[in-house]
DNA sequence: GAGCACTGC
């Protein structure tokens, strides 16, 4: 029966009237770039106009950014369409593929399809492929429009879409063989904006979060009713802002000091970032109380993946906190920088989405016109490891000659080569290996692909690795309360998790004991674990024992054979390893964590807790430390087990250590650390000096630390390695005023690492 | 000092 209502709503869109005109340039071109704003019907109405006009094409696959959008897309329209969810429109996201043999419209994640095209780099099964929300520029994305470049020659019967807000896309055209551009007009709100007069982004930098506060009361008690968006960079001064805010409203008398208090009598405030438990909670999205003002504090969440209706006014910041791989460390950096023209447009937009409004920038017109116009696109900040792993896998070799719409910079290209020659996934002329290969398969970090399969072929305690790999690949596990009691409850609660060899082996613990809870909400609740994290942990575990029984590696448990379980359940110890576990032999474990992350290896300063990275300290660097030899301290992180207070293990007795990950804001902090035997890394080291040869001649940018990673030379191997970096050299070079503005950033981060003076000499 | 923005396979 056909719904007249759907039709008549389909029938009110703006993208409506374009119908016939989109499918005939469809038609007739085989490379599209749509523009349409918000609520101009592009996702769900252009695929459709596809599948009814095009009866002959047998799959048509739309990507989103966001899991979330894939699946509330795909019942909107399967809806529309009249058929059941997974029969003729399906999605398909990791751990969820709701597809059946008669979908014909596919809605899936860009991580989805990239993964699809790793097996099938022609991706055969599509007659369409539309790249939604392009001007997110997502790493996937990214690497997505490189591929449908090349599977274009290949294949120029393929129908490619990109579709994108209106935000400098010519770029897209430009890129895609400068194709034809399809404007949407948009349903939007005129939105007033005013700059602060004279406020310099730079010098904002220690006061935005007042100021905010500041601007958040001045239109609460000067303005018509309406609600507020703040944009701030994280939750630390969101909590402050609403704090603060709270006391404001605390003092005002609203008779005298609100002008429009008839219908202002009140204000409510709520914090919003990512992991908020409380997110899911609904009355952050509701309308406040009748003669009430809402005010929401909110990170980047907030301009891009939730929305919060009916915000009349908007607080622009002018910052956000942004993560940057640093190839010259192979650490991430998080920082608090100013954003972009674009990001400014996009947070302002937030305030006419049903009405007219208007945006407050606490910075000045001036220093908006010398922000970067667009942000930096993920894939120039971030490092490129499994991404040149996968290229490599589709059989492109040549990472350099390979068609980015914004190439990243050598260095990352270089870090990622690097990486994957000291990882065995390439070998000294850039070739994927055979564990290259078989790491592929893999939907993980290739440090932890390379783990699992030496814990399956070499150290046989796959079941037990499996589970902390898994464990690393999810989202912060602990909780910290704000409140203070509770705080430490939950850093008691912690202790019962601890192993005296570190965190590898305590994330070991909790999945246990999660599990042994029946997997159970409660259970995280009292230990204060994050339920979401350790419930994808399962799922990951899952598909990874799938994976592993699909391509035969084996699933080995390093239990010890006579470990026993008394008749009161308390366990009897028979025989003990090194560190006294009397379940598993740990040491195969750290064993096979230690084939990646010798990569990792940190080694105690003589007399301080602090540790430098083994690699580094080691290069030529070593011997005449000078201020450009960028030693950083690294920081066990207080979660670990192995931090001083804690008092697992006595901070003498740490000399060698291994990490999952570095992060520097202030100072460099070590995740996940775990206590190794030089003996079990020293082989592997020899990694570092065939790497080395590589260096000599020179080809490549001289970076400061270029020479820090290398050890000593061994000329037998000049001629072979050379080529693991050949290709970096030949990238051209970009743009090279905003890399070196974006280097200053993180420069100036590790210098004030550096600067925490727990580093001069090696004594 | 002692803390991490946001996604995703």
């Amino acid at each position: 029966m056909v719904n007249t209502k759907i039709i008549r709503q389909r029938e009110s869109l703006p993208v409506f009237p374009y119908r016939q005109e989109i499918v005939d340039a469809i038609k007739n071109e085989p490379l599209l770039v749509v523009i349409g704003e918000t609520g101009s019907g592009k996702t769900t109405q252009i695929p459709q106009y596809i599948l009814e006009s095009f009866p002959e094409y047998r799959l048509i696959g739309v990507t989103q950014p966001r899991r979330i959008a894939a699946i509330t897309v795909a019942n909107r329209v399967s809806e529309e369409h009249g058929s059941r969810l997974g029969d003729d429109i399906g999605y398909c996201i990791r751990f969820d593929d709701c597809t059946s043999s008669r979908t014909r419209l596919k809605y899936m994640t860009d991580g989805v399809l990239l993964r699809e095209a790793t097996i099938d780099p022609r991706l055969g099964h599509y007659d369409a492929i539309i790249v939604d929300e392009a001007h997110e520029r997502t790493l996937e994305t990214d690497v997505l429009f490189g591929l449908l470049k090349e599977t274009h020659r290949l294949r120029p019967e393929l129908k490619i879409l990109v579709m994108s807000a209106t935000l400098n896309v010519e770029k897209f055209s430009d890129f895609f063989n400068s194709c034809p551009i399809f404007v949407i007009p948009g349903r939007t709100y005129d939105v007033a904006i005013n700059h602060h007069r004279d406020a310099k982004i730079s010098s904002l930098k220690s006061t935005y979060v007042q100021r905010s506060v500041e601007t958040a009361l001045y239109i609460h008690t000067q303005e018509p009713p309406g609600d507020i968006l703040v944009f701030l960079t994280g939750q630390n001064e969101i909590e402050k802002a609403c704090r603060d805010l709270e006391d404001l409203d605390r003092d005002l008398n609203y008779k005298t000091d609100v002008k429009y208090y008839e219908d202002v009598k009140g204000l409510v405030i709520y914090p919003i970032y990512a992991t908020l438990e409380t997110m899911e909670q609904k009355a952050i999205f509701d309308d406040p109380p009748r003669y009430t003002r809402k005010v929401v504090f909110a990170t980047n969440v907030a301009q891009t993946s939730v929305t919060i209706p009916g915000i009349k006014y908007v607080i622009d910041s002018g910052f956000v906190k942004q993560k940057t791989y640093d190839p010259t460390t192979g650490m991430d950096a998080l920082l608090v920088v100013p954003i972009s023209q674009a990001a400014a447009t996009q947070r302002a937009g937030r305030a006419g989405r049903t009405a007219s409004g208007q945006a407050f920038r606490l910075y000045s017109r001036e220093s908006y016109e010398q922000m970067e116009a667009d942000t930096v696109p993920e894939i120039q900040r971030s490092s490129l490891l499994g991404t040149v792993l996968s290229l490599k896998k589709m059989g492109i070799n040549d990472i350099i000659n390979f068609e980015f719409i914004d190439p990243p910079d050598p260095a990352m290209v270089k870090n990622a080569l690097k990486q994957l020659f000291l990882l065995e996934a390439i070998d000294d002329t850039g070739k994927l290996t055979t564990l290259g290969n078989e790491m592929s398969i893999f939907p993980l970090s290739p440090f932890l692909s390379r783990v699992l399969i030496a814990s399956a072929r070499q150290y046989e305690c796959s079941r037990e690795v499996v589970i902390i790999v898994a464990m690393l690949s999810v989202e912060e596990i602990f909780i910290t309360p704000r409140n203070v009691e509770k705080q430490m409850d939950a850093d008691e609660k912690r202790k019962e998790f601890y192993h005296p060899s570190g965190d590898h082996m305590m994330l070991l613990n909790i999945f246990e004991k999660f599990r042994d809870s029946g997997y159970g909400r409660d259970w995280c609740r009292d230990k204060y674990f994050n339920y979401r994290a350790l419930s994808m942990a399962k799922s990951i575990r899952d598909q990874l024992r799938e994976l592993m029984e699909k391509h035969d590696l084996p699933l080995v448990s390093c239990r010890l054979k006579n470990y026993q379980v008394k008749d009161d359940g308390r366990q009897r110890k028979k025989r003990r390893n090194s560190y006294q576990d009397v379940k598993y032999n740990v040491e195969t474990m750290l064993e096979s964590f230690s084939s990646s992350y010798y990569i990792n290896l940190a080694k105690r300063h003589p007399h301080r807790p602090v540790f430098y990275h083994y690699a580094s300290a080691t290069g030529p660097g070593s011997e005449s430390i000078d201020s450009n030899s960028s030693l950083l301290a690294l920081h066990i992180s207080p979660t670990s087990a192995l931090h001083p207070d804690n008092k697992v293990v006595r901070v003498d007795d740490l000399d060698w250590v291994t990490y999952h990950s570095v992060l520097y804001t202030n100072k460099a902090l070590m995740k996940v650390v775990s206590k190794v035997k030089l003996e079990w890394v020293q082989e592997r080291l020899g990694l570092f000096k065939k790497l080395a040869v590589a260096n000599l001649d020179g080809s490549y940018g001289k970076s400061k630390s270029e020479n820090n990673m290398h050890g000593n030379t061994d000329e037998d191997n000049d001629n072979k390695v050379d080529s693991v970096m050949i290709d970096a050299q030949e990238v051209k070079n970009q743009d090279d005023e905003k890399k070196r503005k974006r280097l200053e950033v993180i420069e100036a981060a590790r210098q004030r690492a550096l600067a925490r003076k727990s580093i001069t000499n090696q004594d």
